[in-house]
DNA sequence: CTGAAAGCGCTTACAG
DNA sequence: CTGAAAGCGCTTACAG
């Protein structure tokens, strides 16, 4: 009654415990009279798979680790709901943990997980996580791993994320285009790598046109809206704002918006507004926001391919992956018109 | 070299596998001198605890479920991390799934979950989950579970959630203080018990004051803002717009938000705008939300406590919970005014 | 197609 | 404070 187990279901229906095991899980080599029998004497005794037991046996768990920040940007809800999906569909159940952006959670789960020995580990790193504790624990043997979204430039594995740079460019340019010439960016937390290449195309494409990035402020990520309101409140208190205000993430853009809004600025009209990310919130909001599409659902499907490749192959050599984003155009920008100043 | 054991480092460490496993969980039965040779030796082979083989041995795994719809709304975001933080806080690693509110893949997972032998589960059914494969699959002895925010009428377990139904009548009683007579309700999934119960409150408030509840739209979940504005779209084609739109999410309120701006409706001072949940955006958006906080945070913290007690106490009197929810009174209200009409 | 035996890496009494 | 032995529930060759 408390606890069945193969040995019980093997007693109970005439044949040896091997045979129970080849049952459980569906091989051929038994007859189907038998499969049969030994199916009904586990229903009639409630007997649950012990995977736990098996994967002692087996060295394998069937469990993947994810590490990252949070869920509260809808980017990364987006990026774990696909990645929870791919591993579903290869038959891994999913272990999450948050590292809530310090790297001694962050370190703390990895270890976590490499005990509980999953598989692999999908790895997003916080902001200010160099992959030093990273090479310590996850010995490449221990536990293969991908990191995703934010380069590690002194960690040896697979990356994916998106090419923020040239993203960034395409956004200068777009911005010039429109006549746009003073342009401030309010970025992320700030050691993040994500919130730099995107800093720094920005200024690169700006470059090109004779432009300089006019300021640049730093927003607390645990509070994205009400990180980007505030920064767009000190960016209006030093006098003329600028023509257009280029946020590192739409949760953030969606703030400068509000805030905007809130000081009698007309979010487009006055000061072109852009974002990153292309969240659901961008095409609804009114007036909808300009984004580039930085799709996290492509970069979770690919994550957790690369994850399962590195896991069967762990000598293949290592790839590093960008892929490239996808600007749209909306009202933020496209209500934009040069004043008469 | 390639797999390090208690044994290996017992041979190297010249004591015996017993005291090592004492060591690794830090007994003090072990003199400090021979704990410090022992680490010594760990470090040196690499050696890593594996958990697994423990589980086996002990019948615990250290790991809890959670089984949500997802977490793409920032309600889920957030009772997401309080869960992690708690289950963490607990020394358990948690495995989390995404029903995505169908239910067969609600039980695939719940399968899987207790295959992995979790020491218990949290469980947040999908919206059309009547708890059927529930109770055959989670066998109270096989794991402990509590289902929290969607009540399963006919499931027996331990339950935490908000008091809806209060928290809509306090709704109904502000508007009707406003002078709005015509209230319309925006939904979210048809099936959802939530939705269902803050339409209940809503109707009974209104009733109290002589009032009718207008029209219901449902929604679609898994686009909560474009369904918001979706559903505000289909009411205003209906001619004269309601005097108030009570929406049963904060993200579905945004939606109706952004579509009554789209339409040169004016929210809060035309049409007055409720939400549930108190999402960080409500505060921070133009204009700011009056919505009912329902504290996810609370009650994932309350959800784990939860679990733990019935972990240990599997025979303990069922429990009900729930927390009263608080009405936050901002923009989308106050500024409303009767219209001559 | 089936059975007996060894072993995955730990923990837990039980002696010493 | 330490050691030898049994066992957690599976899987995997290897014989039959």
């Amino acid at each position: 009654m408390e606890r069945v187990t193969i040995s019980d279901v093997a007693d109970a229906s005439g044949v040896s415990r091997a045979t129970v095991s080849l049952v459980v899980r569906g091989s051929s080599k038994i007859s189907p009279q038998t499969t049969e029998r030994v199916r009904a004497t586990m229903m009639r005794l409630g007997y649950v798979y012990n995977r736990q037991a098996a994967n002692l046996r087996t060295q394998r768990t069937m469990t993947m680790g994810l590490i990252l920040p949070g869920v509260r940007d809808p980017w990364f809800a987006d990026l774990t709901m696909a990645i929870e999906e791919q591993a579903e569909a290869a038959g891994c159940t999913l272990l999450t943990g948050y590292s809530r952006d310090q790297p001694e959670r962050e370190n703390r789960l990895l270890a976590t997980m490499v005990e509980q020995r999953v598989d692999g580990v999908v790895l997003l790193p916080a902001s200010q996580s160099r992959g030093r504790g990273l090479a310590e624990i996850v010995g490449g043997r221990t536990a293969p791993h991908v990191v995703i979204d934010r380069w590690l430039p002194y960690h040896r594995s697979d990356f994916i994320g998106v090419d923020n740079v040239s993203a960034a460019v395409e956004v200068a340019d777009h911005l010039v285009s429109l006549g746009v010439r003073r342009v401030a960016y309010v970025g992320g937390p700030p050691d993040c790598v994500v919130r730099a290449e995107r800093e720094e195309g920005l200024r690169l494409g700006l470059e090109e046109h004779g432009l300089d990035l006019d300021a640049a402020s730093y927003v607390d990520v645990d509070l994205e809206q009400a990180g980007g309101s505030q920064a767009t409140r000190n960016l209006l208190a030093g006098g003329q704002p600028p023509d257009a205000i280029v946020a590192y993430a739409d949760s953030v853009a969606l703030g400068v918006i509000a805030e905007l809004q809130r000081q009698g600025v007309r979010p487009g009209q006055d000061v072109a507004v852009v974002g990153f990310d292309d969240i659901d919130a961008a095409s609804v909001h009114h007036p909808t926001l300009t984004t580039v599409a930085t799709f996290p659902g492509r970069l979770g499907e690919q994550a957790v391919k690369a994850l399962l490749a590195r896991i069967s192959h762990p000598q293949a050599a290592l790839v590093k992956t960008r892929f490239e984003a996808r600007l749209h155009i909306r009202e933020t920008t496209t209500l934009w018109s040069r004043k008469a100043a």
